[in-house]
DNA sequence: CTCCAGTTGCGAATTAGTCGCAACTATGCA
DNA sequence: TGCATAGTTGCGACTAATTCGCAACTGGAG
């Protein structure tokens, strides 16, 4: 156990948004200068591997960058709005019910799930309705 | 409609394999020699817009890259061996009635879902087992 | 046949992630 | 308390995936 992967495991476990690598590099560095990018990718890389954290995509809403959270008992999913790139957290029985499902018929071995939903959030939907009500010809030349 | 774009849609339609961008550019060439990679990105790009294909990471088993796949009524989920890369494709009702939940209890308007499963296949699975038994004491040194 | 909005090819730029290797350090042990 | 060393780190160059600007091209409407 080395400062870098104590500052790195720290940050993660205080971080109060997903975090990608370049942020996690930045906010570690504040508890321990000495880090290096590459330290960041493999300690990410081992803490995966021992089920600590998971790795997140968030629709690539920004980029094509990974972030990454603690992993708790519970999974959930994640909703991301296309719109104003709000970020949802769920959590419901129904998606545990659906891993053993899936584990049970296809005889899985479950490690790690990644379920990411991208849409329009309620009040992004209902602010495309109030335009398209405004706007009923949007036609062949805007 | 350029030939560049049927060529595309083509080659994703009539794909059997799941294909990232280089191997879509390769079989596409085939039927359209004059196609730059741009055009894929680009192209991929739109047809996600339009909801025609979906984006898959298949948990990243092979580098960073990304899939694509003819979107299909009901959408389904991969399961992605860690042991032989192998991915399993899988439907269920239960997947449409969590969407749904979701939908319902977030007020979200769902456009797309990505949900991937990692771990190991069955019979990777078993064959870990067997390991383990035979070698009852990985100890400290191999 | 002409026109032009939209599409494409090109090649360079950007960004995320990986690698090899020498220097360093946490830890177990005398 | 100091030594040995397995494992970790920093560095910087590298690879792979993706994006971009811009001039040339083209499908299809008129």
């Amino acid at each position: 156990m080395t400062a870098q992967r104590r500052a790195l495991i720290e940050t993660i476990q205080e971080a109060t948004a997903h975090l990608d690598v370049a942020s996690l590099l930045m906010q570690a560095r504040e508890r321990e200068p000495r880090i290096n990018r590459a330290t960041v990718y493999r300690t990410v890389e081992l803490l995966k591997g021992l089920g600590m954290i998971d790795e997140l995509d968030l629709m690539h809403l920004n980029g094509e960058k990974h972030y990454y959270e603690v992993k708790t008992q519970q999974d959930h999913l994640h909703l991301a709005c296309f719109e104003c790139g709000q970020i949802i957290e769920f959590a419901t029985p129904a998606f545990e019910r659906l891993k053993q499902e899936i584990a049970a018929i296809n005889q899985f071995a479950i490690q790690v799930t990644r379920l990411e939903v991208g849409g329009l959030c309620s009040s992004c939907a209902a602010k495309k309705e109030k335009r398209l009500q405004q706007e009923p010809k949007p036609g062949p030349r805007g």
